[in-house]
DNA sequence: GATGAATGAGGGTTCATTCAT
DNA sequence: GATGAATGAACCCTCATTCAT
């Protein structure tokens, strides 16, 4: 049966999310997944290959649910407004990409580098935020020469840093940033800082 | 002489920069800081004791630079722009501190939550940072109600994400993201957001 | 094959019986098992919990071969005399077993605790020995309102004393006990001694 | 000031009973003593010399207490009860003693063997109790025959088998061997064996 | 496809002991 | 007499990986 490998991957993402790629114990892995070990090497060949699947796999889902939100024929503020809303709400709800990508960042991408797939994934990405941002520009509302790949950066990263170092943020700060209040009022936060940032 | 303590607190956290705490390797520690293994344990007790003490002598660090800046006595604008350069460039000059930071968070920030100093060393950041926002609305050249700690994690968030994740970010838009026409085009778009977030 | 798993099982026994759970090194049982290292954590979890199995293991020996001298149907006398004679020739050919009780109670009989093994090995012993009692009480041998407990902890104990503390005695009293001439006159005084103690 | 000296030796002898020669460590005993680690090497030399020295004055205390019974004296019968009840008195409540002879026999009498001041020790015991067993032969109280080493040892034995192995043959015959009853029962008991094996 | 048994390298930590003062 | 700093060897244990079936 070939469930087998989806178990494996997908207990690989849940190990490697909280541990890191370091931390992450093959064993636990295994064994989250009920399979043989040895299954593991069987279907993915080590540890490290296997992680690099589990980050394509994980790049694979944000972009898919990304592509459903159908930005291209709305109006450019609210296609913005969509993918800013979409983005925080992603990495809320789904904490275990950002470890996976910090572990990627700490091996200096040596992973990632050879991978061609993700490569791919992000061309449309880049592209459906351009052209929001040129039908913005021609209907004047937003001004020109706002780079597509710095501003998802923004995007990604106001809620990225605020959510992956919500521990020490909250204890330097001394408040409980991931209380509900908290997050609406980020959310809302992100939102305006985003569409301040475009308007002409 | 205490200079064999402090050799091996700068030799781990370059060790814990680079590899996380997970994949720090305490004889690798000990060689850099020219020091036997032994006195890591005499001096600190345990490898997690001193990621804890590495973590907080970069705090100690970046907030004592940050406190040279002489914040109190500006104009608010030039204030909040010096603030968000000097963000910018210390995460720029210091990778080592992102990486420790991430570290702490996939550990759940279980070091540092027993940490008082941590926690005392931001309450003047978060003051200052008031402070200026307050003469900035007073002077009208500000909107009223932003939150200091959110905007603070917003000037951080910029920087960092973009830092913290050079690697994955330069390969998956196929940019590479460390060239410095990238580096000051983000510096620049940084301070245009901030800015643009809090006028009035 | 199980084999390995009673390799280091009886190697460890020899190792923990030679220098004690502290003294004892897990290189040494790997090596002497002519096994790997590892192995002995895969079959037995850890160090202690090893030396819990090689001490369960030979309570299970002497119970076994106590249970062959077949008391249940002999003359109450003769059988006691067995049982004397037979406590005192085991301990005197497996020092190992003292050594490893004197480890267990060093800590505290921390391991022995959680061993329900242990406690069921040795109900049969003192429901034997209660019977030998009755009959001895019955047939007007023995006098009444013997424990079987004590007195088995004396039977015991004439021995394990004298071979367990046999380099302090013999260094102290300057006889070397472990001649064959000072054995032997161990055993028919350990023999007369218990004898003496039970009859009416 | 000679104090230390003497807090160092007292610390190391609580530290070698509870913990045993392996199981000790050097930083316990200079903490406990409230000395300098290096101060312990000063005095003694090494952790094996004063392994040696505690065990030494051990034997010394116990002796020094027996002569004060003063049994050379008084009626053959009364003295040797003395010399039992003495005997299982001073090991309940010296348990310190009986783990430091288990750790020596450990060893192989190691330490022991070398030092004559604990064999000179014994002779003036060994010479009592002869002196007791020849006045109740005289007296036609005690048969004949019988050696004051073994008669010593069994006396010493009943009491140390029982204290020393006290959790393991609390756990194994479900028991609590500690319980006042049971120590009473168990004094009783060996007074009884005693005077029983000597009396003609 | 799947499994239990096995491995060697190396992980963090602790030890008794000594150096310099 | 007394001390803080330093050492190297060795401790128990864990790791990703592979073998034989």
């Amino acid at each position: 049966m070939k469930e087998t490998r989806t178990r494996i991957l997908s207990a690989a993402t849940h190990e490697f999310a909280h541990h890191g790629l370091g931390g992450a114990r093959v064993d636990r892995i295994a064994k989250r997944a009920g399979a043989n070990k040895r299954m593991l090497y069987y279907y993915f060949g080590s540890k490290e290959a296997l992680f690099l699947a589990a980050l394509e796999a994980s790049y694979a889902h944000i972009r898919s649910a990304e592509r459903d939100l159908d930005l291209e024929h709305r109006d450019p503020r609210e296609a913005l407004r969509r993918l800013v809303d979409f983005t925080w709400t992603y990495y809320l709800e789904h904490p275990e990409f950002m470890t996976l990508l910090n572990s990627e960042n700490l091996h200096k991408g040596r992973h990632v580098r050879h991978s061609k797939r993700v490569r791919e994934l992000h061309t449309p990405l880049v592209d459906t935020l351009r052209a929001i941002l040129r039908r913005g520009e021609r209907q004047g509302l937003f001004r020109r020469g706002v780079d597509p790949v710095q501003l998802y950066i923004s995007i990604a990263g106001e809620g990225y840093f605020y959510l992956s170092n919500r521990y020490t943020l909250s204890r330097i700060f001394g408040r409980d940033l991931m209380a509900p209040r908290e997050l609406h009022g980020r959310a809302r936060h992100i939102t305006d800082l985003v569409l301040n940032a475009v308007r002409s």
